[in-house]
DNA sequence: TAGAATTGAGCAAACGCTTGCTCGATTGAT
DNA sequence: ATCAATCGAGCAAGCGTTTGCTCAATTCTA
């Protein structure tokens, strides 16, 4: 049988009650007792039975990981793992573990979430993705559990602590890093729209279109899964149409891999005849070929943001719902997208 | 506050144990009575308390992993994601859940699992590597805690449950690959060499060679870490010793790529000058430049098997202690290793 | 139709820990 | 030297479930 604190209690000649203030660190308990205490416990090799402590004081520590439905899909897309490591750093400096449920349909993910929340299982959770009419968002927050969102939060996201990359920006800033380059026909492949970094990206890349005065094409704007499948397939539609575009906004990174590596089969040269540049700069953007141009997200800092907000909801009483923090980005230029010049330059 | 057993149990107007028994579905309760409860915890949206049931069960339905210290690293080797992808497949399936611990040092790791598993947090544990000497693995073994390593265990293995693949098999068959392409001057770079995976696939290279008749040259033997610098770093070595080699066994595709950029870097062309080949065949290993001959390990069912066997080893009672399974795995040919004939044939 | 067997449900004692109260012993003030 | 204040530790009541027993009601047997 487990040792409990009832046997270190006898050990050291002390009421349990006494034991579980040392472990609290009382200060109520005098500083012999405590080291009397102790010195049984080590001496036991006791540890303290996490479900009874989260029961009798209704805490668990640890924290709850949503990931979009599909989970297992998804890690496929070193965006989590980096995610993750984020996460997984400033959780374990304030003593917290991760609790992970994976769910292939909608439905399956809300469940593990009720029963995540419902249970008491985790002090709080961390959607690891923004979806517009996500049942899961709206569920914790009518609930009020504590939560952040890594990605910008729909409906009311006044009132919800998110952190997020400036999307809209970076989408913004790469469109016109392309203009500059020399590049008119610009086109954009972006993964589900139902995804707000989808949509902001996209958003900043017609608005870049537009501050150069150049019509967004209707024609010019794919969307694709977030996979290098998608952005083959999307890539291959693109070129079809009559004026191909010169150059193309790639809204991820593997799916960038996919754009690239279906225009050298189809014979074509990146940069030369078509630019490419991504967002998220994983790990392997560097070692692409050719390397990809993206813009540096820092994901890793999103997941440690995000698991700081969340600890300080779960302290603080007092929520300081609404706290919203952006994590700076920055393009990282490689050869995919082309030196200056280099892009046919218009009509 | 929240809605227990009791609430339900007023509503329905029984006991509290019978609701209990509701919730296992146990046999000694009426079908009708089954009904009314259930509708009430329908009603009230009633989900029980994970930490009380645990206590009374003294079972949690998670499973706990165990990462190679500092995890937040290895995390980035999409070797993890992909594992863990099996792991949460398989664990989803049966109503598991997920617990991660992540320690940077050594001591941190084995602190996190003792917690784990004195503090009854987990069922069952999953060691995902398996290096000599190590404590974790000891700890479990002595406390007759049900684990599973994910990796050939050190010692006494056949008293170890684990789920591996053949890796001296396809170190021997990779380099064999290698010398049927014509090379003689082959090398070898590997991970840790504290690590099973390193020694095991090692140790094939070096029978390969042995087979074909080619002494084992301790210089063309390189270690590096276990990512792409460790792989930059490595092939520079190894191409200043005099007879530099024609052809390169890497014991990992994230340190693969760095040994192709690297060789890239320096002017040389793969597979022309330098041949490689690699291990574990993860996503990206399609999409480098070139792209890389790998082994395809079935990293997912390495995970999935790893998981099937430790809910196993919970159920029953009776241990199916020292069960070993082989994942099966092939060669996958891509460019970096280059045609028959293409390698320059020996002296 | 009486008594035995069976069925369905409730009682209450765990599970291991926390925490508000209580209480004796020590210390300090007068 | 007396009484109040302070300090250190213990008592016991939870926290929400599970589960071995008990027991009343029902069904069956003879």
């Amino acid at each position: 049988m487990q040792i409990t604190i009832k046997d270190v209690a006898k050990h050291a000649n002390v009421a349990p009650s006494t034991v579980s203030r040392v472990i609290a660190n009382s200060p109520r308990i005098s500083q012999k007792t405590k080291e009397r205490v102790r010195s049984s416990m080590e001496e036991l090799g006791y540890h303290p039975n996490i479900h009874a402590r989260s029961l009798a004081n209704r805490s668990t520590q640890s924290i709850g990981l949503v990931m979009p439905s599909a989970a297992t899909k998804t890690l496929q897309n070193p965006f989590f793992p980096e995610v993750l490591r984020g996460i997984s750093t400033k959780a374990h400096q304030n003593g917290y573990s991760l609790y992970m449920t994976t769910g292939v349909t909608e439905e399956e993910v809300l469940s593990g979430v009720i029963e995540m929340v419902q249970g008491r299982r985790v002090d709080g959770v961390i959607v690891l993705y923004s979806r517009e009419d996500d049942k899961v968002v709206q569920y914790l927050r009518q609930t009020k559990f504590p939560f952040v969102v890594v990605g910008k939060p729909f409906g009311d996201a006044s009132s919800i602590t998110y952190v997020d990359t400036d999307n809209y920006l970076a989408g913004r800033e790469v469109t016109k890093h392309l203009y500059n380059l020399g590049h008119r026909r610009i086109a954009f492949i972006g993964g589900s729209d139902k995804l707000a970094v989808t949509q902001d990206r996209r958003n900043g890349y017609a608005t870049a279109l537009m501050e150069a005065g150049i019509p967004v094409r209707e024609d010019y704007i794919a969307r694709a899964e977030f996979m290098t499948k998608g952005g083959a397939k999307a890539v291959r539609e693109l070129l079809h149409i009559e004026e191909p575009p010169t150059a193309v906004v790639v809204s991820d990174d593997m799916m960038a891999l996919g754009v690239i590596s279906t225009l050298s089969e189809m014979g074509l040269k990146i940069p030369e005849d078509v630019a490419v540049v991504s967002f998220n700069n994983v790990y392997i953007a560097e070692h692409s070929n050719p390397p990809l141009t993206s813009v540096e997200i820092n994901i890793f800092g999103l997941g440690f943001e995000a698991t700081n907000c969340l600890i300080e909801q779960i302290g603080d009483s007092a929520p300081p719902y609404g706290k919203r923090v952006i994590v700076p980005h920055y393009l990282v230029v490689r050869q995919s997208c082309g030196q200056k010049n280099a892009g046919q330059p218009a009509e």
